[in-house]
DNA sequence: CGAACTATTGAGGTAGTTCAATCTTAGTGG
DNA sequence: CCACTAAGATTGAACTACCTCAATAGTTCG
């Protein structure tokens, strides 16, 4: 990626998001890159946290293992998107594993870098907290959802949750566009694949979404799904 | 409460701790005070975030209430934790209600004053960062335990932290110094109260705790908890 | 074309909820 | 100091949402 292609990654990224251009520059000089291929991942849970990264194109899903064995889904993240810095400023090691669900490229600097540019550009001190507060929020909300509602709701609200995120128009309504397995939302929900695929089947049943089977998820009537996700 | 008591609790605070002398005096000069009584909020979640706080003594409930009435304990803080910066940084309403329960002093400073502090001790910008990485952490864990493990497991492992952060250590045990009532422990498990109370007779009737009827909780077999907690 | 995933669907079991009644203790006012 | 009240806690019984176990089927890819 050129200079410029880089600029324009940060320029739309929750770090540097309407930072004054030399900032952006400053950035993307400072910047390297990493390419991976679907089902890499860009570091691993328990690795030291030396490097900061914001994705430049694709998509991560950011899972977290118990030393049981069984797997949370954190996170999907995209374009823009920070990924390690926080476990980077406290010093512990990444408490999660970023793994690529389609072709991601990413930008990297190393620790030192990013703490030259946060020196140089007190801005991003300010952004960084505006992302973990971001963070927090979603993070408390999701508790929340978890701890008291009903498995149907939490489903909607995480379908919608993703859609709203990274969804995209059609004519037959928004679609999710990269693979979005029955396990990812299992994980994400605190459930079983087996229960999400019963509910998405009768979703299906009542024409609420499409997409039996490893095709993209697209949400035929999200009016009907805010309505499942607020179901007193 | 004069300079030097101030300057005290702001050392042993998340936001100020470790940082030079003339950065305490400062904080602890810009602040202002507030005592609650037992059972007073601090503010209302949906108020419109315009204070940072951090608590001098005494011990707060923060709790979050959704749409449809239910609630849930996000967290209790004691001396030294911060209250309220996360909302005020992102500039949204508060999202919880910290509510005192044992009378509680805190430290205030408006936004404006806090930023000329953070203008002044940029380290102020990389401890409150560090404070919201532990938050982000310890949501990730929680969400963890809810959405993956078993209600015994999640009390256990919750009564273990609430010792770990506030327990003080009699010859009985390890003794919580504040009321905790069933209730509470429900709301942070994502539980109800009668799964609570079951639980915790069975434990009382194992020897494992102590404190039945509202009398302080005592941890007698801190080590037996650990197994429950971890138990697969 | 076969192997390996991913998803679907049924049947049965259970952890934890819900409903309901009773008990204990701290606090309040007479 | 004692009766009374309110709030928290306990415990039983019945129910149910969801999980677990199990079998089958559709998809993808070498």
């Amino acid at each position: 990626m050129d200079i410029p292609a880089r600029v324009s990654v940060l320029e739309r990224s929750t770090l540097f998001g309407g930072l004054p251009r030399e900032a952006l520059e400053a950035g993307a000089e400072a910047a390297s890159e990493k390419k991976l291929d679907k089902g890499e991942a860009l570091f691993r849970q328990g690795d030291d946290a030396t490097t900061h990264y914001i994705v430049a194109s694709g998509r991560l899903r950011l899972d977290q293992t118990t030393p049981d064995g069984k797997n949370v889904v954190l996170r999907f993240m995209g374009p823009g998107d920070l990924v390690g810095s926080v476990a980077v400023m406290r010093g512990i090691p990444y408490p999660a594993t970023p793994t690529a669900v389609e072709e991601t490229r990413a930008l990297l600097w190393s620790h030192a870098r990013m703490m030259e540019l946060i020196q140089a550009h007190p801005a991003l001190a300010m952004k960084a907290m505006n992302m973990m507060g971001g963070r927090i929020e979603e993070l408390q909300e999701r508790l929340q959802q978890v701890a008291t509602q009903q498995v149907e709701r939490r489903i909607a609200a995480t379908v919608l949750k993703i859609a709203g995120q990274s969804g995209r128009k059609t004519q037959a309504g928004v679609e999710i566009p990269f693979p979005l397995s029955r396990q990812d939302l299992a994980e994400m929900t605190g459930t079983t694949l087996h229960t999400v695929s019963r509910t998405l089947s009768a979703w299906i049943e009542e024409g609420i979404i499409e997409g039996r089977r490893s095709s993209h998820l697209v949400i035929k009537r999200p009016h009907r799904l805010v309505e499942i996700s607020e179901q007193a």
